[in-house]
DNA sequence: TAACTATATGAACATATGTTCATACGCTCA
DNA sequence: TGAGCGTATGAACATATGTTCATATAGTTA
């Protein structure tokens, strides 16, 4: 890993719409629009986010009929890999995030 | 710890010039000085990005006498204290850091 | 005191970033 | 085809950030 990866990675982690993203996606595939829904965040500004992650390679994206399916990816690169895991451990266990998680289950069971 | 905290430590991370400096200082404490010669970047800069670590609570500083020494800090926070770690342990090992490294003992027996 | 070394900081600037609003694009179904 | 839903993106803006240059501050020594 050289340090640019380095720096692009933790860039794309310095952001609390970003983090709470992250979060959600760690623990299952969302569609965009679920995501606006459990953050209360407009549409626009979660598919911009959820762009950058893309083309940092944090996350991919896959389109099923209308909707777009976002997931965590698994970095090829070991060191890159590390980076991400530990960081998404350690900010797991916060309070936003379990009340993202929170809210996430809650709108699901309501569908 | 919260959300606007993981966020100040990611960013104060997101910066070449600022991860090289927590490389250096996660082996040793360092005068200003010794970290603008190692990694060939002129004082202002590096005393800003100094400052910016230090309002982060990632460093602390230490005057002796002309000059001023900076080393890490272990925060209290359990799981602030476990991100900066991790981050620490996952950019560690990466080709400029280690020249970086071998630079700073080079200066060093010159003296 | 003056001269010198080491460090911090203000001013100015270019660039990056996060956000909103409006609109374009893509897919499905009637 | 057209209507409607879900998603992406361009324009515009305010703010944040990284950098350089010049200067201020602080300590040391002659």
């Amino acid at each position: 890993m050289r340090i640019k990866r380095a720096r692009q990675i933790l860039k794309a982690f310095s952001d609390d719409t970003r983090l709470r993203i992250i979060n959600l996606l760690e623990k299952e595939e969302l569609a965009v629009n679920e995501i606006c829904r459990t953050l209360g965040k407009n549409q626009s500004i979660i598919s911009k986010h959820l762009t950058r992650l893309r083309l940092t390679g944090i996350v991919r994206d896959r389109r099923n009929g209308i909707k777009v399916y976002y997931c965590m990816v698994r970095l090829k690169d070991r060191h890159s890999n590390r980076l991400v895991r530990s960081i998404a451990q350690g900010i797991s266990g916060m309070e936003t995030f379990r009340g993202d998680l929170k809210k996430l289950r809650r709108l699901k069971k309501k569908r």
